[in-house]
DNA sequence: CCTCTATATGTAATCGATTACAATAAAATA
DNA sequence: TATTTTATTGTAATCGATTACATATAGAGG
């Protein structure tokens, strides 16, 4: 490998000349640049990024802890997270965590010994504990999930909000056994989009039957598939579903289909997120789309900014009800 | 941050010892032991892998980089190799490149920089002078995506065998006007598997006719469809579609319903890859499975022993014709 | 031509670990 | 007890960068 000494050996000069040269802090004579830059050419020249940052304590490496990249909701967001942070001279990396406690300790330990400057966390708050006391010392910030009673800044939606509306759609399209497949529920968004959920009933008066509500604990086809066939199996057959993603409600039409149903007509059906595929399936499917996109840009920026110290603010952004043929 | 100064002053030894009882390399008294542990504990102490890595060169990271993570293809092969490389005491952190050479380049500055001990590359050969340049002085695997001439090792499949025998499954139904939807002839496995298409042709006897052949330049839902559709706009409709990827397959797949056509009868498809979707449409996909855990499994393990300084050989796994509704 | 600044460059300490070598303490042997 | 051997522990160099401080050089002003 090729160090600062060579370059400085090559060029004549001394090393802090060569790191006046390549940071361009304090002036360098343009004879003296010009030659030290050439010799960088000549030798093919990178800057150790351990030598650097063992001295500054600064990676430039941003972490992005997701539970699973099989999920498509999360590939958009990560779009976003990966062009602000690239427009801002941070590089990122992708860490998949399985919701598995160790996994995540291993990561979180990469930013403990700065070999990442912050971490953006996709994951369910499991050990609460773990992630706030890293937040006391480093710079977390929340995308999606998130803690209400913590303090570390997030960017969300109202998952309550949405899944009320979402509800509140299917009721008034006269639809009345209104079935819902959720995660688990030690994810926020589960719990808060049940809450949503229960709010619309409650609304309009119809009781909430526990045997309507399905939780899987894996986001997959096949889970969503499962679940149908369980809530096709009761006595009164739903006429509805709200599934908690698109993945799960693709994957329950797929069963309706098969049991020879009629989307919308026998059972409508309306997922969550606006995953691309959701545009593919015969009928389309109504879903609600979050600003993914935009949700990673956001806590992308969000973590900078807390990495140079500024104060940061959580935000809820607007999601919206993408009707179409399934409902 | 807690440094191994004060870990040693809190225990009344010096660093060395505390570096000792850390590695256990050479003998410590157990009392010593026992009392630079205890001072570990109390202070929480972490090594900082910066301080680490610059003294061992090494850092137990390995790179993994993907042109797209909004593509399913790999996620599975990313579970193989993550599975793989934790069981050995690695890490990995995902890379998306977006098949840009500037993106390529800062990556592969990690691993110069020996940030990260090696690569597993899934990118097509853009660059071959960097990355064969990278490979003499570092390891690197590649898997799925390959440089026949270079001599980095390998893993992946047959890839004109298998485009062969899916065209020659669509023959053998009884289909002759084959079209094929195709990726961007930068990457190897477009341009093997244009190689088995035409073959099964000239084994057959029929010409290969150049306006059948499309070639799309991002794999996504939507360029499926607008293949499809150019496809189908001419005067001499295909019976038949060979996609190069599920993704396209099932884009084309919803184009063709959209034009009332009926599938297999009208028009007979086959993808590629055998992604969990491609068996939730209507009607299932026929598809090409590859081993894509396996893959990753033996790119991971191959890395590993490159790192550890043996010799590695390149590899072509098993693939699979999965025949289902579609033909 | 000399003095005084301003500018450009060099020297050496520093970051947090590892480790060769030196030094000390403890045990074994004579 | 004196001497040798062995087991522990300490000292200080090292990895590759950055940067405060010191020094040298050039330019301005008289």
């Amino acid at each position: 490998m090729v160090t600062i000494q060579e370059v400085a050996k090559r060029a004549g000069v001394s090393v802090a000349t060569v790191s006046r040269v390549i940071n361009n802090r304090s002036k360098v004579k343009e004879k003296t640049r010009n030659r030290v830059e050439q010799a960088i050419d000549e030798l093919n020249y990178e800057p150790s990024v351990l030598g650097r940052n063992l001295r500054n304590s600064e990676s430039r490496l941003l972490l992005v802890l997701i539970p699973s990249i099989s999920n498509p909701f999360y590939t958009e967001i990560i779009n976003g997270i990966e062009d602000t942070s690239i427009k801002e001279g941070y590089n990122i990396l992708l860490c998949e965590t399985d919701s598995n406690p160790k996994r995540e300790a291993i990561y979180f330990n990469l930013v403990r010994n700065r070999m990442a400057d912050g971490i953006i966390l996709m994951d369910p708050t499991i050990n609460r504990k773990n992630v706030l006391e890293l937040a006391t010392n480093h710079p977390i910030v929340q995308c999606s999930e998130f803690d209400k009673e913590g303090n570390i800044s997030y960017v969300s939606i109202d998952n309550e909000l949405a899944a009320y509306q979402a509800v509140k759609h299917l009721i008034k399209i006269g639809k009345k056994r209104i079935a819902f497949i959720n995660s688990d529920e030690k994810f926020l968004y589960a719990r808060e989009r049940r809450a949503g959920y229960e709010k619309a009933f409650r609304e309009f008066n119809i009781a909430v039957e526990k045997k309507r509500i399905y939780n899987i604990n894996q986001l997959n086809f096949e889970s969503g598939q499962q679940a149908m066939r369980t809530l096709l199996n009761q006595e009164e057959k739903p006429d509805a579903v709200f599934a908690v993603s698109d993945v799960l409600a693709i994957g329950a039409l797929k069963e309706i289909h098969a049991n020879g149903l009629k989307v919308p007509d026998d059972i409508a059906i309306i997922g969550f997120d606006k995953i691309s595929f959701s545009n593919m399936t015969h009928p389309t499917l109504t879903t609600v789309s979050q600003p993914m996109y935009r949700m990673g840009c956001i806590s992308a920026s969000m973590l900078i900014n807390k990495i140079k110290g500024e104060e940061v603010e959580s935000m809820l952004l607007e999601h919206e009800l993408v009707i179409r043929e399934s409902t």
